[in-house]
DNA sequence: TTGAAAGCGCTAACAG
DNA sequence: CTGTTAGCGCTTTCAA
């Protein structure tokens, strides 16, 4: 019967345990678990790591956690995970974090503001070291965090905001590098269908739309409103294609969108891109396994993802309440026209 | 200036802030806060309250979990939440988390044993309250969180394995129910595409797949397995596509690989379902929004997570290391030949 | 109905 | 190099 024998104490294993165990004191099992911030003689720490193996101790996180002030977690707001790149985004975040040793609570608000706000306020409680938000607003409201000193940072998130920290893409100059490709084949009746927000200025993506289509001195095509969803982007496409001057390409502000349209069009008997060409934003992995493959615009998320935990996390925590913006590029595949 | 001018305490507000300025005792700050274990007379309530207010207190989790034993969190470890699928299956569990007061840790084990030990070990040692698990493995290692006394449940899971809890439906029946249908439209050479896994035993969806056709008197048709995923549905539809005998139908084992052995086809110029018929598995929204729309069992994912989350944090938490079985149900579309 | 006080497990300053 | 110890903020028993 060797010394592993002893009898597990079933439940929960302390630090003090370890101690007993090993012979030492619990500071000295301390430094041994956080490598400091005293240095232990090698005998020692060998026979308190032989204590922990044993004993199969495991750090109390709540304990260090209220000790520390710091639960080594970060929490995520974001509209809806089942939302394909929201999940990648998720993934990417939860990546990011991981990489830290931060663990990632993931919180849906559904669009909703409301639940937004109870999702941050829960967080605040937790003690949460930082809040990756993917607001349904331009400008949330972030006193809870503020007033309890947690950092936030924006995701996805189209321009700078006075006082916040945020990242995400230049969506005018990105609607543009598609709208211009459009352009390029020829077309001069290009559509837009664009997701509703609850911020009050315009999309960015409607702006660069627009500037590519003046820049080529061409006429404004018909726009049409809804959810950034595949049911939003299929009543966006029967709407696009019974509209008096129908056009012959269509700038859809999300992948998701795009795959509603493309039913309508199908569903209509219509082909793309020989009747009407297709080009979309966020390119998710969805976009090039539709029929026909979405040219779209592609997000760096896992860039974005890396620089938001960052900012939250490193030792530039919480500083410089800027917008830090990253560059996207166009994926072009078939629906627009190319071979 | 109002009694609201006090100045707040720059950072954490503490029990013992909002008990000073109540003018009562840090205990009975406790009874409001958790409306227990002792009454408190209405008018201390109500100042109590009233501090709480002014002084914008919020508790500390950490505390409380340390002095609970329980931190209201649990813990979600799946293959990937970029994957339809999952990512559905983790919004479910957040929101039957949130109803019952959890947070909800994520992490990926991106189909990695190591990964996913490291995460269950990660979660252990985080105190989370229990731990809902789509696990690579039929039988995985659960050693870490038996000896922390936290209870796990598989979600996804295929069959009863002893000594687990675990809530999926039955892939064998399930499967039957699309094979069957197929075999309604007149086909008698039927393929599989089933994702492969890391359990040894035959996936039931394989079982559930053969057993239909030897019932109906049929040859069993080519298999192909591959990975869960869009590309891995894409490769095997092209394998389908040239082999010796290709099938008129096919039986895909997840509606990411219907959607990559949708592009397979749509490349060699094949109609579906006129040439060839499809049907899948999951019910995710994607195979609504394919074209043709996917014909799928659909899985009763809110069910399943909420039945999840409540084996865990239920009065009956922990209990009854059973299997619970949710029903599925053919949802027909057009992508098996009907109209 | 309220208050005092003992810890939950851990870290780190300080003392040896 | 190692040990002692004072809390972190909270819950809850016990006493008033």
């Amino acid at each position: 019967m060797t010394s592993s024998a002893v009898n597990t104490p079933r439940g929960p294993v302390t630090r003090k345990d370890v101690a007993r165990y090993a012979g030492v004191s619990t500071a000295v099992v301390s430094y041994v678990v956080n490598g400091g911030p005293k240095r232990v003689a090698p005998a020692t720490e060998a026979k308190v790591q032989d204590a922990i193996r044993v004993l199969g101790y495991r750090p109390n996180a709540a304990a260090r956690a209220l000790k520390l002030g710091s639960s080594e977690t970060i929490g995520l707001v974001i509209p809806d995970n089942s939302n394909p790149f929201f999940s990648l985004l998720s993934h990417a975040v939860e990546d990011a974090a991981a990489e830290c040793g931060y663990a990632l609570v993931l919180t849906n608000s559904d669009g909703s503001v409301a639940k937004e706000r109870r999702h941050i306020r829960n967080l605040a409680a937790r003690q949460v070291d930082g809040v990756v938000l993917a607001s349904v607003l331009f400008e949330p409201d972030l006193v809870e965090l503020d007033d309890a000193d947690i950092p936030a940072v924006l995701l996805n998130h189209g321009d700078a905001a006075p006082g916040f920290s945020s990242v995400g893409v230049d969506l005018a100059a990105s609607a543009r590098l598609a709208v211009e490709h459009l352009i390029g084949h020829g077309h001069t009746n290009i559509g837009l269908a664009i997701g509703t927000n609850t911020a009050n200025d315009v999309d960015g993506r409607e702006r660069g739309w627009l500037q590519a289509l003046s820049d080529a001195g061409l006429l404004e095509g018909p726009i049409v409103r809804g959810p950034f969803s595949r049911a939003g982007g299929y009543a966006a496409g029967q709407r696009l294609l019974s509209s008096a001057n129908r056009p012959t390409a269509i700038f859809a502000s999300s992948d998701m969108q795009a795959i509603g349209i493309l039913r309508a069009i199908h569903e209509a008997g219509i082909s793309v891109p020989g009747d009407i060409a297709l080009a979309s934003f966020d390119g998710s992995v969805e976009a090039e396994y539709s029929w026909p493959a979405l040219t779209t615009v592609e997000q760096p998320v896992k860039a974005m993802a890396e620089a938001a935990v960052s900012a939250l996390v490193g030792e530039n925590r919480g500083k410089g309440a800027g917008h830090r913006q990253f560059p996207t590029r166009l994926l072009i595949r078939q629906s627009c026209g190319c071979p």
